[in-house]
DNA sequence: GAAAGCTGTGGGAGCGTTCCCATCATATGC
DNA sequence: GCATATGATGGGAACGCTCCCACAGCTTTC
């Protein structure tokens, strides 16, 4: 693999010349550009990467990080498409990407990374509140997106409208007719939950039904606890269930099952986020569709904006959701019984 | 965050004594060595990652690379839990993680990133025997681990034994009774499923019953060539199925239901990976478990080694599997018959 | 028509390491 | 007691780039 100098050599010229037709800096003439180019194609030169990053203090590098641990964390189809989608985005900026999902010595490793100039900047995904690196990132000063919003002023975030989406599906519910409308909420930690949670009581409240504790179960996302969930709520008679995550839903289900009733006629089942499953399931699936891939590209496009405008004011984005109307929900069963 | 040389000058030793210390090399005095490494502590110093690419020609970095396109492949649980392997392992072991699952130009930038040490090795994903890759990455002697057999002899490579389970599994449906059992499998460019179709035979040849061409369907892992594929096998009765991922196999349940057939009474249905949906299906569906985790976790310890010695022999790891019985096939319903 | 501005180019310095060789003690061998 | 090994340390050079300043040759300006 040739270097800077030998394309120099090659071609007649110095090496500042050649950096500047690689930067595309415009005080190179034509001829010379295009002579340059040819060679460097000929040869097939990169530039290396890490001496980049050592003489201009930046090394197009950027990190992904998800907390939350060695834990299986993606097999959650979630962050496997949020995090294709930041792939993808800096593959076609023509960044790297490093991925950290550790959680020894993590705020350390990451603050390292940022401080000794090795990454360019940071997209974490952060989905609680008061994570410890947000705070490492922002006094270290290295750009960053959270995906996932975040109160603080300084912070710039992409995050879906957790809390009108949850709106609109336990209204949906409520046109339907039920009345007993239970929900199954996330990881009270993580801000989704918590938005999606205010959906839901935005939307009884707009129906100026009373929040009935008993009709709360506090999940934390995952299957399991969605059939924890659905067992204890069973004794409270909820004719309608929104669930704050497709996984919860589908462990829900089976609970229901298990008590010998039966989806959407005894009790409506709704679900969030639209994992390919969600289609699958028998019946298939009312839920929120997300786009976590879209999210992380926009995370990253954000990024890259930061980097080169550190000085700009944060940015928050909030991408729009969509309802998947589909079987569980009874729509058509109670439409069916109108006619 | 200081550098070497503030480190040296505040001990009063000199660049390379730092260095010394930094890298453990022995020829320190103790006394020295604490009291730098106090100097250390105390500074939060950490080498850089770039400067010490640049002058040692390796850089802590290895990429991860998985082919098959910005499509999102990570939203397959397998890859996720792959990669995270692949990561708990890389950070355990103090390494960087690059992340590359793009398509454009891939052979290209990966090249790139092996050929001028900006990376010190590579882990491949590769499903395919003759993914291009491989011979790229060969060529130009990066180190390398494939996740995925490969027949050429210089390459080593952590794998399942995907035969071995396949015939256990098949195996286990002709030892409930059945005797038309079918397959549905995956992308035949894989050899994962190229390995678990001659398991399905050497099962089936063991029980002295022929192959029947029509009752194996060539699908692809995906959910929806499974329910295709179950569609066009029911034409020919099947009394069991194998399909090739749980993701084909819950595709087929849904077109078996949907073509008025009970699983496991009229048809029983194995799948392969373990997913953990596949625990949670209607009814839970025996397949194979294999860690996917553990495959990433070996792949980079390999890896590892190999960059340590290069000029070792290639390692080929086949790592075991499990059968995991579940309701789907038929298991407990047989053996009551049989009482 | 001389000062001032552009444009295109070249080369030195420096980024923070590692590696190699030189140096200087001190310990070892005969 | 003098050559020689051994241990601990220092400093130059190099890795491949970017950045800054210098400078030659033109064009513009009043």
């Amino acid at each position: 693999m040739p270097t800077l100098e030998e394309i120099a050599e090659l071609t007649g010229v110095s090496r500042s010349t050649v950096s500047r037709v690689v930067n595309n800096d415009s005080r190179v003439s034509p001829a010379t550009r295009e002579k340059v180019w040819e060679a460097i194609q000929r040869k097939g030169y990169r530039p290396n990467l890490h001496a980049r990053g050592l003489a201009a203090g930046r090394s197009n590098i950027v990190a992904a990080v998800i907390p939350g641990g060695i834990s299986n964390i993606l097999a959650d189809p979630y962050f496997g498409v949020l995090l294709s989608g930041i792939a993808s985005a800096a593959d076609s900026r023509d960044r790297y990407l490093l991925l950290s999902l550790s959680d020894v010595d993590f705020k350390h490793r990451v603050d390292e990374l940022a401080q000794q100039g090795a990454v360019d900047g940071v997209v974490l995904s952060s989905s609680e509140e008061d994570e410890p690196l947000t705070r490492a990132l922002l006094s270290s000063g290295t750009p960053f997106v959270s995906v996932g919003r975040n109160s603080d002023g300084r912070v710039s975030y992409v995050d879906v409208d957790n809390r009108g989406a949850a709106r609109k599906i336990t209204a949906h519910l409520l046109r339907l007719g039920h009345r007993r409308v239970a929900t199954i909420t996330g990881d009270p930690i993580a801000t989704a939950a918590l938005d999606r949670l205010d959906g839901y009581r935005d939307a009884l409240e707009a129906y100026g039904l009373p929040i009935r504790e008993q009709l709360i179960f506090e999940g934390d996302f995952t299957e399991a606890s969605g059939r924890v969930g659905m067992r204890s709520l069973l004794e409270h008679h909820p004719d309608a269930v929104f669930a704050a995550s497709d996984r919860m839903a589908s462990g829900a289900l089976n609970e229901i099952r298990a008590g010998g009733l039966r989806v959407p006629e005894d009790i409506a089942l709704v679900g969030f986020d639209d994992i390919p499953l969600a289609a699958e399931m028998d019946p298939p699936l009312t839920t929120v569709r997300q786009s976590a891939k879209q999210m992380g590209e926009t995370a990253l496009e954000m990024l890259l904006d930061l980097i080169d405008d550190p000085s700009g004011p944060p940015r928050r984005v909030v991408l729009p959701t969509q309802l998947a109307v589909r079987a569980s929900c009874g729509s058509k069963l109670k439409s069916e019984r109108k006619e």
